[in-house]
DNA sequence: TTGAAAGCGCTAACAA
DNA sequence: TTGTTAGCGCTTTCAA
């Protein structure tokens, strides 16, 4: 209508007005559309079709509604793992009609904490958390006193009683560790950092298994550079006689491992074999190709977001669960050339043995 | 106090209440706390303390303030590109106090298109818009009719006429190519995909410059496989006399490329020399380390951000502006090995020579 | 300098 | 099956 001038977006009494109804009925069309004529049903849906409306996501949940957002909370955007998992959020969210807001907490435990309080403001219908801390009293308790639900990814909510969603690390570097092993390589170092993140020890604690299974001690080392694995490379290959290969625990060790190669000149797998933890892009196309245990990264986010749909769906549903609704998904064993398989093996081994 | 059941969340009626006054005084406190007296400030300030209250960002934007939310669209969260921005613009957003909407539009037209109307929805503030396609007529009609400021990243919104942040795309190029000419390679193929995309383009407009300029052809070649780059290196090295080198135009035809060198195997620099236009984790653990162009990442995100919030402030500034309001950010030349300089001159230029 | 009152766009009792 | 009414928590005239 020309002269019309403010029409703007359109509101639910918009609607109503041009179908000739309350606004109520409008409403009720929006939220399901049970007990309406179908004479008006049919009026209010072609009346919000023309007007183009779209319902007030911000008026909807001052309400007390939903707010149609869930948040997450993570470490760093920028690390692939997360932003992978992060990738896998959205993807649900939005196939719930949802929208996420992500913050990234850098690791430090009061900018998670102030994150959260910032994402409750707004009101959002649930959280997905990879906690920046294994423990945080702060946390803990902020988290105990949530009406809406919060799912873990990739590091548990144990102390808050709530479920989480996780790779099988523990699995996934005990087969690791038996791969290398079966090679004939009897001495398996085990390079790592971080062990006080959850993810990391379990991963350890799957090492040590597998070699304590083998009737062999663990050779664990922290290692913080390529030099530090360097240093420790070179004492085990002037000290023992027996071929010596090594389980990266994550994919920065295994940078610092491929940098400490190089520069000592060692050949893979000849000198030292190699298995790491984490699959990246460049993998496969390193000289040799990087034998990997492979996280199911996508499938961490989409777990951990479905979770987080569900017990919105089944309100209390988290707080009896608690952390018995927790998932573990299997990761891969992804053959390739550095651990000592030869160019002919190239193939995928599923870690639930 | 015991007994009183539900404390809940405090809202502003309840630092009202306790401060003892009205709550458009407690509002004005809150926004500012312009013509208010010391004496109330004081104690409205205290009860805000007390209560630990935070006020509800939802009604605040209902009744049409600030949503206190940013939105964000980009092609893909999982490339490091795009999740490397999206942590910069978080961050920028946590220091203006807003919270970060993320979608990932998978490069698809009408996922976009949603995703903006979604957000829309939820009424954000502003909008960092890493475009799908390079011409939208949909999408341009929908941003003109936009009444928030929005800025483009990695990609041009020239079509809508607004303002973007990108890299010095053509001049990192030409950088690359003169280096490589420098160092005698009389033929430097330029690899490349997606030629449609903005920065790509600009990309190989810039080898091609530095071709023309330095008396060359360009040598420009699609390439969407490992067997690509290697039908084409083949037919390189059978065909001239001259020495070889390349530049690729992204992470993806850098990876192929190296595939390609080492199933040809091929020496790098000795019978290819490479320089690359995107830095990636292993670019300098590779053997040789590899020579790259690097985009500011972190500089992109901040920037589209700061940019964001600037118009923010200043309401209209950004009709005004349009294009002209648009950033390039310079990248840097970091020279390792695979381009044929030695391991003794690492070190990085800046391509604002 | 202050507060009462009127909404923002929607939902949900309640009554019809 | 419907519409009227009263808010959700905040901001903002407006009059005091």
């Amino acid at each position: 209508v020309p002269g019309n001038n403010p029409p703007s977006v359109p509101k639910l009494s918009d609607v109503a007005r041009l179908a000739g109804v309350g606004n109520t009925t409008v409403s009720r069309v929006l939220n399901g559309g049970i007990n309406v004529s179908p004479e008006k049903l049919r009026r209010i849906q072609s009346a919000i079709e023309q007007l183009g409306y779209r319902p007030n996501r911000i008026a909807r949940s001052l309400k007390g509604a939903a707010s149609g957002m869930i948040g997450m909370i993570v470490p760093s955007l920028s690390d692939t793992f997360f932003s992978g998992c992060a990738e896998a959020v959205q993807m649900v969210a939005r196939e719930h009609g949802s929208l996420l807001v992500v913050t990234a907490s850098h690791d430090d435990a009061d900018l998670e904490l102030e994150s959260l309080q910032q994402l409750l403001l707004h009101r959002i219908d649930g959280l997905v958390l990879s906690s920046a801390r294994a423990r945080n009293p702060r946390l803990d308790q902020e988290l105990a006193g949530l009406t809406i639900p919060v799912v873990g990814l990739d590091r548990p909510l144990q102390n808050a009683n709530l479920p989480s969603v996780m790779s099988q690390n523990a699995q996934g570097a005990k087969q690791a560790t038996e791969h290398l092993l079966q090679h004939g390589y009897a001495r398996v170092l085990c390079l790592h950092l971080k062990p006080e993140l959850a993810p990391i020890s379990e991963r350890l604690r799957g090492y040590s298994k597998a070699m304590r299974d083998a009737g062999r001690e663990p050779l664990l080392e922290l290692v913080n550079s390529p030099a530090d694995v360097a240093a420790c490379l070179v004492r085990q290959l002037s000290t023992g006689r027996h071929p010596l290969a090594v389980f990266t625990a994550n994919n920065l060790t295994a940078r610092y491992t491929w940098e400490a190669v190089r520069n000592l000149q060692l050949a893979i797998p000849r000198h030292v074999a190699m298995l790491s933890f984490d699959d990246f892009d460049f993998a496969d196309s390193l000289t040799p190709p990087m034998s990997v245990i492979q996280q199911p990264v996508d499938g961490l986010g989409r777990s951990a977001a479905e979770l987080l749909f569900e017990s919105m769906r089944l309100p209390g549903a988290i707080g009896e669960q608690g952390q018995r609704g927790s998932v573990r998904l299997p990761t891969r064993l992804i053959v390739r050339e550095s651990c000592g398989c030869g160019p002919a093996n190239h193939q995928a081994i599923n870690s639930t043995y």
